[in-house]
DNA sequence: AAAATTGTGTTGTTTTTACAACATTTTGAG
DNA sequence: CTCAAAATGTTGTAAAAACAACACAATTTT
């Protein structure tokens, strides 16, 4: 099957064969594009009439306020997923836009066949549902980490923080981040220039050290975290 | 059935009818229990082995931090749910704290049984797990609406961001909130003397008014917004 | 390889916030 | 109803953040 082993590779169609993708293909009127780098793939407010995968290329989820003002709201990779709570609420617009950050190819399933199994045609369907709602509880469950991260009271501790869980995940206190400085003030929604300074102040104090996108936080950071 | 009137009135009992209920009861281990005000029913770290809904009075979220700081995350009402994404991630520690903000009656369920639909036995399980998967979502919706205030410059932004989205749920210009001045502050992560500044300012102005939990937001304040 | 664009660190200034202290009001328990 | 506790609004001060401007570095484009 075309880009069979793209989709493999996503958490939505994670553990289903190749036969079974083949029988839903149909169902879920799977549709493929390419998108250039920096090439809006979904517009904030148009008709959410689908889900949207990354299958090759990276993204980033961007949103627009009411004062014009955009923030990043998080990087997709390859295999990640866009647009699928719309589909649980029935929401027929897309909250945030979705650009392109480097040449994509984007799969679209249509929402409204992906939510209700359709009987006997595709055999599978219901693993995918599960699937989704695993990517939807993941979710939540790193939004109410970045929530934590907002509410912190200064920028100090909200890199600190940052810094300490983006180490946790990475299993290491060397790491990298996704972000460069400018995404990275962006993402912790501080002024760029006062998140540098704190960040040079933390090297000084010889409690991380960084460079470019990479990172080392030392054990004495953690220490002021307990 | 014990209960019953308050069970069908939850999110998750949605559309269950009295027979199908007592028929799941057994399955997915119903206990009940009575808490008095202002008593723990959940406590942060312990083991994670049901799922929590509250069937009457009241309570809130809180969590713990590193530093030992208290934050309010948010406050349930009869027929709201905790501790539910634990069961899909399968996370085996309460990650907050659960407090009676009232006298309460609490269903605990059992999570590994609530998420994996038995055979034959209670018929309306998968329904159970839509309705499941619709909590989550609107979770998730909520946590994205509540970050993106985070995200504001400045506590006036907050605050008029904040006010506008009740104004709009409510469907009034006029409506309540359900928290007092200390809470709101807490859940906007401001300090609260700050907080109460602004708001006084903002009614100085002409944009706002308000009365305890009664807040009016003026059509100008609107307008400030887009 | 050169030129143009974007990212980064630094500094000084202005604005906003947190913090602390206090008087007054409101709430809730007995 | 009374009294204690909690919430609220206000003020002044100290700390932090945003903002703006800039030189330099890194990256991308041509």
């Amino acid at each position: 099957m075309e880009n069979f082993s793209e989709i493999k590779k996503t958490k939505i169609f994670a553990e289903i064969s190749e036969n079974d993708m083949q029988a839903m293909a149909y169902c879920l009127k799977i549709k493929f594009k390419n998108y250039n780098k920096n090439t809006l793939i979904i517009e904030q407010g148009q008709p959410a009439e689908e889900v949207v995968i990354l299958l090759k290329g990276g993204a980033k989820v961007e949103n627009i306020d009411t004062f014009g003002d955009i923030s990043l709201i998080t990087k997709l990779k390859a295999g990640d997923v866009f647009g699928v709570e719309n589909s649980f609420l029935g929401e027929t617009q897309y909250k945030d836009n979705l650009v392109a950050t480097e040449n994509c190819l984007v799969m679209f399933l249509n929402r409204h066949r992906l939510i209700t199994p359709c009987e006997n045609k595709c055999k599978r369907h219901d693993l995918v549902v599960k699937n989704l709602m695993r990517v939807i509880v993941e979710r939540n469950k790193a939004l109410m980490e970045k929530l934590k991260l907002l509410s912190k009271k200064n920028i100090r501790e909200k890199v600190l923080a940052y810094l300490h869980n983006q180490s946790i995940k990475a299993g290491s206190s060397y790491f990298d981040l996704p972000y460069n400085k400018t995404e990275l003030a962006n993402y912790l929604s501080v002024d760029r220039s006062a998140l540098s300074t704190t960040l040079s102040k933390l090297r000084e104090e010889g409690l991380i050290d960084f460079d470019k996108k990479h990172y080392h936080i030392n054990n004495k950071a953690f220490e002021k975290l307990q």
